[in-house]
RNA sequence: GCAGGGGUGGCAGAGCCUGGCCAAAUGCGACGGGCUUAGGACCCGUUUCCGUAGAGGAUGCGAGAGUUCAAAUCUCUCCCCCUGCACCA
C-alpha cells in the first residue's frame, strides 16, 4: 500500500528544500505555463484541479523537455464579490455561513470576515496552501494578489497606455439596477444568483384621436404593427400622464412604469388617470392611420413594459383569447374586430400545426392554429397560452414571410428590423431596455430595473482596427484544443463596448474619473507579464513604479537611464526586469477553463494585441473542460462541491490529480467519483508494487516476452509523448498508467521475470506518469535506484527499433490459439465428450506460407495453380520439395475466398513452433489441458493439413 | 434566435480529421467460475443475434438519403441534447 500522506509531505519538503520549482533567466529556452488566477473568496475545491493542475502536467512535461519553465500564481482580489461576502456576513447570512462550514472554517475566522480585506487575506493563504497540497510546480516567489499597491500602479499604466490609443471611449449604457442601494447589480447581487437580463423592447407611440398624447406601448413584434387591431390596458391599474425630455406631446403609461422607466428616461408625471378612463379612447395606428379602440386585457400587467400592450390577434394567442373573451362577454368594441394576418409560414416547412393537420390558410388567424394545436380554447389557462405563444413565436421567427406591402418575403427577424428603424425615423417609435427574466431582485430586497448610465467608461473591443488586428494575430496563436478556435474567432468578433470603470469593489481607482474603481475582468488582462518581475521589483516602493518605469520594462521604451533617474528606481535592478521580461514573456502558455472564452481570455488576447510587441503576445492558450460530479458541474450553488483539502486527505493528492486531470478529454468534463479515484489508486499501487519486488526477479537472454514488451514499451513512450505535445492528457495517462498496468500482467503472467527489461519498463514509465503523479513518481524512481528527481528528469525517447509489428503480433498469435481452443473445448464438451487428455497445436509448413506469399502478390488463384501445376520444384523450391502436388493444390484452391485479403505469412514454421513452445505453459494453464506443438509433416493428426500460416490447428485428444 | 460543442454497445467513454486491420479500445456494471469460513479485494471467463471441433454469417454506431469495391468514419437533409449570449467573476 502506498502511504501518500506520507510520500506527499516527503516529496513536497524536498522539492522546497532543493527549490526544483523556482527559476531564473538562464540560457535555457524559456517557458512560462499561466493559469487564469482564482478569485480569492472561497478555497480551492477539486473542480479547481483541472485547470490549475492541468497547467502544473504542461509545467512540469515542458520541464521534462529540457525548458527552462516557471509556473507562477496570482490571485484576484478585486471586483465586487468580496465586497458583497462582506455585506452578507455583516448581515449574518445563513446560506452564505453554511457554504463556508464545507470548508471547514471556524466560527471565529468567519465571524472576522466581515472585513473584506481580511476575506482576501484568508483565503489567499488557504488557497496557496491547497496548491501546495496539490503538489503544483509553482515558483511561489512570484505570487501576487491583485490588490497590492504595485499591481494598481501597474494597472493604472495600463489603462492609461489604454486611453492613449484612443481605445477608451465614453457614453450610454444600460445595466441593472437596484433603486434602494443606488449600484448597478449583477449576479453575485441578486436573489438566487441570478443574472438580470436586459434587452431592447421597441416602444411606439399611438397617438389618441384629438389629443396631443399618446398611448406607448412595448413590444418585442414591432412587425406586427400592421397587424395591430386594438391596444390592450390593465383596467385596474392606475395610469399617469407624462412628459418625456426629447419627445414632444403626453404619454399615458402605467403608474408602475413610470417609476421603473424614470432610471432610461427623464420622465415627469403630469396627471394621473385610470385604467377604465383610457377605454374610451380611440388611437391611431401609426402604421396605417386606421383607428383602433382600447380594451381591458385580462393578461396586461401594469409593471411589464409600460403596462400598455399592441394587441395582434392573428399573431399573438393572449390577444387573441382576449378579444374572444371580451366578445362573448358582450362588449361592443371589441365584436368588431377582424384580425389581420401580417406574414405567413413558409408552406412546406415541418411547422407543427401542419404536421398535426391543422389548417391555417382556412383561417387566416396563425395564432387560433397554435392554440388549436394545444387544444386550448377560450378558457384556457395562461401557462397553455403562454406555450402556444413561445411556439408560435418560434416557428414565426423561423419560418414566417413577411406579408404586408413594403415588407413582403422577409422574413421575421429581418422586418423586425426595418420595422423598428422605420419607427425611429419617422418618431413614432424608439428602442427602450428591459429586463427579459423579470422580476429580478436584489439581495436587499428590492426590484432591480435598468438603468442607462450616462458618462460611463468602455474599453472598446469594437474599435475596426484593434478587431481585425488581434483576429489577425490569433490565427498565429496555437489553441488547445483546436477545436475551441471557432468559439474564440467568433467571441472576438462578438465583443464591442466593455464597461471599465464602475462604482463600488475594491480595487485600483480608474485614472480617468477617480471615483470610480476599475472593472475587475478589466483589471485581469495582461497581469501575467507581472509574473517576470514581480520576484525582483518586490523590494521597490510603489510611488516609484511611474508609467515610465512599465514603457520601460514592458516596451522597451525609453533611456533606461534616464527613467532610472526620473523614477528613482535602480539602474540595475530596471534593467534586470526588463532582460527577465523579454526572456519569459517570449514563450506562454494560458490556461482557464471555457466560461472565460468570452470574457477574460478574449480580453487577454485583445489587451495583449494592443499592448505588447509581437514577439510578446501569447503563443497559446489552453481550453479545459469542468469536473463533474455525480453527472452534475460541481458548484458552490450547486452545494456539490469537494473541498480540495478533503479530496487529497480522503484519496492522496496524485490519485486526485488523475481522475479529474486525466479523466476526460481536455475539453470534456471529467466525473469525479470516489470509483473512478479507487481504480487510479489500484494501477497506482500496482506499479509501485511491481518496482518494490523488483529485487525478486532473474536475467538472462532475451526471450519472446521481453521483446513484446520493449515493443510496447517504446510504442506507448511514442503514443504519450505525442498526446501530452498536445496536452490529449487522458490518452497519455491511459498509455502510462492503464495500459502499462494491463502489459504487466501479461508480462508476468507470460512468465516474464527479466529484472533488466522490469526495471527499464518501470523506469520509463514512472518518468511518463510524473507529470501527472508527481510524488508517487518520485517515490517509485527512488524505489528504483535513481537520486535525482524523477521531476527534473529527461522525459523518455522512444528506441524505434525496438517497437515491432511483427512481435506484437506474434504474441496476439498466442491470444487467438487460447480463443479457439476455449471455443473447441466448449463444443466438444457441450456434445459430450468429456475432459480432453491434450491438445495439438500443428503448425503448417513452410510451402503454405510461400503459397500465401504468392496469393497475396497474384491474387489469380488459377494462375498460381497453373504454375504449381507445371513446375512444382521451382515454384515451391526447398520449402516444398516434400509436398504432394495435390495437398498443395488443394491448399491453394481453399485460399480462393480469402484471396483478395491474403497478406504474406510473417513468422516461419520454426519461429511459430518456437513461440508456442515459450508460451506453452501459458496457453495450457488458461485451457487447462496439456498443449503439444508439433510440426505439420510430424503429426499423425488427420486434421493437421487444416493449419495454416499464423493459424496452427487445434487437435483436441480423448 | 445566434454561436460553439455533441448524439457510439446496460452506463461512462475512445474511434471520426487520415474510410478497410471495428462487433467497435478502456473503465464501470451485470452474469458465471476460481480464491476464501464468509464478505471485500484479487484472478479467469461471458456480456447483439445465429451458426459451429475453432478459424463463419447477419444486424449494428441519433434518423434518412448519397459517394465508394468498402462508411461509426466522407457528403447532404432532418431530429434531439448540452453550453454561452456581456459589464459579471
Amino acid at each position: 500500500m502506498i502511504d501518500y500522506k506520507e510520500i506527499e509531505r516527503k516529496w513536497q519538503a524536498e522539492w522546497e528544500k532543493a527549490r526544483v520549482f523556482e527559476s531564473d533567466v538562464t540560457p535555457k529556452n524559456p517557458y512560462m505555463v499561466f493559469a487564469a488566477f482564482p478569485y480569492v473568496n472561497a478555497p480551492q475545491h477539486i473542480g479547481h484541479v483541472r485547470t490549475f493542475g492541468t497547467a502544473d502536467v504542461l509545467a512540469r512535461y515542458k520541464r521534462m523537455r529540457g525548458f527552462n519553465v516557471i509556473y507562477p500564481m496570482g490571485f484576484h482580489a478585486t471586483g465586487t464579490p468580496i465586497l458583497g461576502f462582506a455585506k452578507r456576513l455583516q448581515k449574518g447570512d445563513a446560506d452564505l455561513i453554511r457554504e463556508l462550514k464545507v470548508f471547514h472554517i471556524s466560527d471565529e475566522e468567519i465571524a472576522k470576515m466581515t472585513d473584506p480585506l481580511h476575506i482576501a487575506d484568508y483565503f489567499t493563504k488557504e488557497i496557496e496552501s491547497g496548491m501546495r497540497a496539490a503538489g503544483y510546480s509553482i515558483d511561489w516567489r512570484r505570487k501576487l494578489v491583485s490588490t497590492e499597491p504595485v499591481f494598481s500602479k501597474f494597472i493604472e499604466w495600463q489603462i492609461g497606455l489604454l486611453n492613449s490609443k484612443g481605445l477608451l471611449t465614453k457614453g450610454r449604457h444600460p445595466v441593472g439596477w437596484c433603486p434602494n442601494e443606488d449600484n448597478a447589480v449583477g449576479m453575485h447581487d441578486t436573489k438566487h444568483d441570478v443574472e438580470p437580463e436586459i434587452d431592447q423592447e421597441t416602444a411606439v407611440k399611438f397617438r389618441i384621436d384629438g389629443e396631443d398624447a399618446f398611448l406607448l406601448c412595448t413590444t418585442f413584434r414591432p412587425e406586427t404593427i400592421m397587424g395591430v387591431t386594438n391596444l390592450f390596458v390593465n383596467a385596474e391599474s392606475a395610469y399617469v400622464i407624462c412628459a418625456i425630455e426629447g419627445m414632444a406631446g403626453k404619454y399615458y403609461l402605467s403608474k408602475a412604469a413610470s417609476e421603473n422607466l424614470k432610471y432610461q428616461l427623464r420622465i415627469s408625471q403630469v396627471g394621473e388617470v385610470s385604467g377604465k378612463e383610457l377605454l374610451s379612447k380611440g388611437c391611431i395606428n401609426p402604421s396605417n392611420a386606421a383607428r383602433i379602440p382600447v380594451l381591458p386585457g385580462f393578461f396586461v400587467k401594469e409593471d411589464v413594459g409600460t403596462g400598455i400592450v399592441m394587441s395582434v390577434p392573428a399573431h399573438a394567442p393572449f390577444d387573441y383569447i382576449a378579444i374572444e373573451r371580451l366578445k362573448a362577454g358582450g362588449n361592443a368594441a371589441a365584436s368588431g374586430i377582424m384580425p389581420i394576418k401580417v406574414l405567413d409560414i413558409d408552406i412546406g416547412r415541418p411547422v407543427a400545426t401542419r404536421q398535426a393537420g391543422i389548417s391555417q390558410s382556412a383561417s387566416d388567424m396563425p395564432a387560433l392554429s397554435y392554440l388549436k394545436l394545444l387544444k386550448a380554447d377560450v378558457n384556457a389557462s395562461d401557462a397553455l397560452i403562454e406555450e402556444a405563444t413561445r411556439l408560435e413565436y418560434k416557428e414565426e421567427s423561423h419560418w414566417g414571410r413577411m406579408a404586408v406591402p413594403g415588407y413582403e418575403g422577409m422574413s421575421e427577424p429581418e422586418a423586425r428590423e426595418k420595422v423598428k428603424a422605420d419607427l425611429g425615423k419617422s418618431g413614432d417609435g424608439f428602442g427602450l431596455y428591459v429586463l427579459t427574466n423579470s422580476p429580478v431582485y436584489c439581495r436587499c430586497g428590492y426590484r432591480v430595473v435598468v438603468k442607462v448610465v450616462e458618462d460611463q467608461w468602455f474599453i472598446n473591443y469594437g474599435d475596426k482596427e484593434w478587431k481585425a488586428s488581434t483576429l489577425e494575430a490569433f490565427r498565429g496563436i496555437s489553441v488547445v484544443p483546436e477545436k475551441t478556435r471557432k468559439a474564440f474567432e467568433f467571441a472576438i468578433g462578438w465583443i464591442d463596448l466593455r464597461a471599465v470603470a464602475r462604482a463600488q469593489g475594491l480595487g485600483t481607482r480608474f485614472p480617468l474619473d477617480r471615483d470610480k474603481i476599475i472593472e475587475s475582468l478589466s483589471d485581469s488582462t495582461i497581469y501575467m507579464s507581472m509574473y517576470t518581475i514581480i520576484n525582483i521589483i518586490r523590494s521597490v516602493d510603489p510611488g516609484k513604479l511611474k508609467p515610465e518605469f512599465f514603457d520601460y520594462v514592458f516596451l522597451g521604451k525609453g533611456d533606461p537611464n534616464a527613467v532610472a533617474a526620473g523614477t528613482g528606481v535602480d539602474y540595475g535592478l530596471m534593467r534586470k526586469a526588463r532582460e527577465s521580461f523579454v526572456y519569459w514573456y517570449a514563450n506562454t502558455s494560458s490556461h482557464s477553463s471555457p466560461d472565460l472564452i468570452f470574457n477574460h481570455l478574449t480580453m487577454y488576447l485583445y489587451n495583449h494585441i494592443a499592448i505588447f510587441d509581437k514577439a510578446y503576445w501569447p503563443k497559446q492558450v489552453v481550453v479545459n473542460g469542468t469536473v463533474l460530479s455525480e453527472g452534475e458541474k460541481m458548484s458552490k450553488s450547486l452545494g456539490n462541491i469537494v473541498p480540495l483539502s478533503d479530496g487529497i486527505s480522503k484519496h492522496g493528492a496524485d490519485p486526485l490529480r488523475f481522475v479529474v486531470i486525466a479523466g476526460a478529454d481536455l475539453f470534456s468534463d471529467s466525473e469525479y467519483n470516489d470509483n473512478a479515484v479507487n481504480g487510479v489508486k489500484e494501477r497506482l499501487e500496482y506499479v509501485y508494487a511491481a518496482a518494490a519486488s523488483l529485487g525478486e526477479s532473474g536475467s538472462g537472454a532475451l526471450k519472446h516476452i521481453d521483446f513484446w514488451l520493449y515493443s510496447k514499451l517504446n510504442r506507448k513512450v511514442e503514443t504519450a509523448t505525442r498526446a501530452m505535445e498536445i496536452l490529449e492528457l487522458r490518452s497519455a495517462s491511459t498509455e502510462a498508467l492503464y495500459n502499462s498496468v494491463i502489459e504487466l500482467k501479461r508480462y508476468f503472467a507470460r512468465g516474464g521475470t527479466n529484472g533488466i527489461v522490469i526495471r527499464d519498463y518501470l523506469s520509463a514509465v514512472t518518468l511518463m506518469l510524473s507529470p501527472i503523479a508527481p510524488h508517487v513518481s518520485e517515490e517509485i524512481w527512488h524505489m528504483l535506484g535513481n537520486t535525482g528527481f524523477a521531476s527534473t528528469e529527461k522525459w523518455p525517447t522512444a528506441d524505434g527499433s525496438m517497437i515491432s509489428d511483427k512481435v506484437e503480433r506474434m504474441e496476439n498469435l498466442v491470444d487467438d490459439v487460447i480463443r479457439d481452443a476455449r471455443q473447441v473445448i466448449e463444443i466438444t464438451s457441450r456434445k459430450g465428450r468429456g475432459q480432453p487428455k491434450e491438445m495439438l497445436l500443428i503448425v503448417a509448413e513452410d510451402w503454405k506460407r510461400k503459397v500465401n506469399g504468392m496469393v497475396a502478390a497474384e491474387k489469380n488463384i488459377g494462375k498460381i495453380i497453373e504454375k504449381v501445376k507445371t513446375d512444382k520444384e521451382r515454384v515451391l523450391g526447398e520449402e516444398g520439395k516434400n509436398a504432394g502436388t495435390t495437398s498443395v493444390i488443394e491448399y491453394i484452391a481453399g485460399l480462393a475466398k480469402k484471396a483478395a485479403e491474403m497478406k504474406p505469412a510473417e513468422m516461419s514454421q520454426g519461429e511459430e513452433i518456437e513461440l508456442l513452445d515459450e508460451a506453452g505453459s501459458y496457453i495450457s494453464g488458461a485451457i487447462g489441458v496439456k498443449i503439444k506443438v508439433e510440426k505439420e509433416s510430424d503429426s499423425r493428426s488427420e486434421r493437421a493439413k487444416r493449419a495454416m500460416p499464423g493459424k496452427p490447428c487445434i487437435d483436441v485428444i480423448f
